[in-house]
RNA sequence: GCGCCCAUAGCUCAAUUGGAUAGAGCGUUUGGCUACGGACCAAAAGGUUGGGGGUUCGAGUCCUCCUGGGCGCACCA
């Protein structure tokens, strides 16, 4: 049971034996936002206050009195202004989470609270028609820490890349690599044009293609040998960018195995239901039923299943492979596509809140404040592959983690590229780097083993009780951070625990000739780096003990 | 026109999901190492949270209207 379970648990018993409660309100627990309001606080008194009608600083104060707790857990309570329950942690509870961290290691805010509940992330799944953009490195990067996220707090999750390999866009993929086949072999029929995709990592893998192959495709003249072709370079070439960025997928699901035979089941399913509709020769889904704005075709007048179809087939695996719940990671022009989702879900007979949707927001590549503009139409845009060889895998991610996943993102290159201490990333990994500098030193100097058997008591300054208070916190804002898929608030976290970190380091000196207070103090640096490592292993970027 | 998202310090962003005096970084100004990493630390200045109204003990957060920006509103994917 962690220390706020403890506290919430004495304060619930405290209001029920006073008799202010017979069944109380949930005990909201917080950090607060000053120092001076202490290390852990709760407005229960005011949420009852409304409830009975009474004063609140009263029933506050009542709770404060009788409310017990285990030794060594709360030094102090205090009842402040509107009602506040202000507590202040024992060092005996700061002191035993830091060898809960010694002991734990990189399972240190690990908890099992998921139960091993199998749910599937679905995130990039960008079609395989050209590399891999600016906007799929975000979504790269917060589907794989929620991924982490969620593996972290007890869900069985596994992350899942949809390839979208079937219908027009790889037809008219098929197209375009196929004039580049020509042109190359200057074959080119006069005012023939390339189509949809001009980009010139067609023609790339137009030169990789024999003669003889181009031969035998032209005889069998069909376009869908072409777009085949591309699509699984591309995918291959996309699999390779994401390895290279450090995001690895549990799975790669195509659609074209979703074709004939699932399709037409899910189609059926949709029939059977009652849900769907002939209109104009299009067979419709009465999605308004569940409060989409208008109805959508599922399979079209000339016969062909719609990509909605394919995708309600999709899901409808999923929950054949029981997944418990599905997030869909959906690019910012896709947020359009929740209403007839969840429309979808519920006639697939999915439970309440099974599909689940982010959008990821928009994201705009500055050159300082100068904005980068593109056009995919005319080919011109900046590849994942491009920002990571700028900037490096690390930085990339963080930056994308550092912003609420819905909100749109400027992602400054200049700054981007600066290994100075106006990068945050580095701010970060050097904490950590700085930390293992420091074990290094202790360890010739003999003071490293000394470290495990450390009497902590003997640390009491401020900034060392401010990193032990941070540090006791991580367990929460993993859970936080997971269950409501923020995986920003990880950064907003590292940031904090780095800067304590060094506010510690610069006010004290950990290797001194005092071996007790030494190995109380490497104790808590080498705890903070174990969490700073944590926390970077859950953004997937890496914590370096030199740079 | 309808729907969704966004708007917080000069810039980039937080704000424990309705909590206390809205916080950090960068930038600006000023100061700090003869010992473990100066990619660091400290101090100052910087705000009508886009605007109006409402809900209540309490609003950046919820409801409403307005302004400005983005994206959707295909028998495309």
């Amino acid at each position: 049971m962690g220390f706020q379970e403890v506290i919430q648990k004495g304060i619930t018993s405290a209001i029920k034996s006073t008799g202010i409660a017979v069944d109380g309100p949930e005990v909201i627990l917080e950090k607060p936002r000053m120092k001076e309001h202490g290390d852990i606080c709760t407005p229960v008194a005011l949420t009852l206050a409304k409830a009975l009608k009474k004063n609140p600083i009263g029933i506050a104060e009542q709770i404060a009195e009788s409310a017990n707790f285990p030794p060594d857990t709360i030094a102090s309570v205090e009842v402040v202004k509107p009602g506040f329950i202000n507590m202040r942690l024992a060092h005996g509870v700061l002191v035993e989470n830091i060898r809960e961290v010694h002991r734990l290691g990189d399972d240190y805010g690990r908890s099992g609270l998921g139960n091993g509940e199998k749910c599937q992330v679905e995130y990039v799944s960008a079609n395989p028609t050209g590399p891999l953009v600016v906007v799929s490195a975000r979504a790269a990067a917060v589907g794989s820490a929620i991924v982490n996220l969620l593996r972290a707090v007890g869900f069985d999750a596994e992350g899942e890349y949809y390839v979208n390999d079937f219908g027009n866009q790889i037809e008219a993929l098929g197209k375009s690599l196929r004039f580049r086949v020509k042109e190359r072999f200057g074959r080119l029929d006069n005012g023939e044009e390339i189509g949809a995709y001009p980009g010139d990592y067609l023609k790339t893998i137009a030169g990789r293609i024999s003669e003889d192959l181009v031969t035998e495709w032209e005889r069998e003249n069909s376009v869908a040998r072409y777009a085949e072709h591309a699509a699984n370079e591309l995918l291959r070439s996309i699999k390779a960018d994401l390895e290279l960025y450090g995001v690895h997928f549990d799975n790669f699901f195509r659609e074209s195995s979703l074709h004939p035979a699932l399709v037409e089941k899910a189609r059926t399913l949709v029939d059977d239901k009652g849900y769907s509709y002939l209109h104009d020769g299009a067979l419709h889904f009465r999605t308004t039923d569940f409060g989409d704005e208008k109805d959508r075709v599922l399979v079209k007048s000339d016969g062909n299943p719609t990509y909605f179809l394919a995708d309600i087939a999709y899901h409808m695996t999923k929950l054949e492979r029981g997944y418990t719940r599905v997030i869909d990671l959906l690019g910012p022009d896709h947020h359009g596509h929740i209403p007839r989702m969840q429309a979808a879900a519920k006639v697939l007979g999915a439970p309440d809140n099974w599909f689940e949707a982010i959008v990821v927001g928009w994201v705009r590549l500055m050159e300082g404040n100068k904005p980068i503009s593109m056009s995919k139409r005319a080919g011109e845009f900046i590849t994942m592959r491009e920002l990571i060889n700028d900037v490096g895998p690390d930085v990339a991610k963080y930056f994308f983690l550092m912003r609420r996943t819905n909100a749109p993102l400027d992602f400054d290159l200049e700054l981007a590229r600066k290994q100075s201490d106006e990068n945050p990333v580095y701010y970060v990994q050097y904490a950590h780097a700085r930390i293992a500098s420091v074990t290094r030193f202790a360890a010739e100097r003999g003071a490293a083993r000394l470290g495990q058997k450390a009497n902590l008591s003997v640390i009491s300054s401020p900034e060392e009780r401010d990193l032990m208070v941070h540090l006791i916190y991580y367990p929460y804002v993993v859970e936080g951070a997971a269950l409501s898929r923020e995986p920003h608030r990880l950064t907003v976290y590292a940031k904090e625990l780095a800067s304590l970190f060094h506010q510690f380091y610069h006010q004290h000196r950990i290797v001194t000739g005092d071996q007790d207070l030494s190995s109380a103090r490497l104790a808590l640096a080498e705890a903070t780096m174990q969490v700073v490592r944590n926390t970077l292993s859950l953004l997937g970027v890496n914590a370096p003990r030199s740079m």
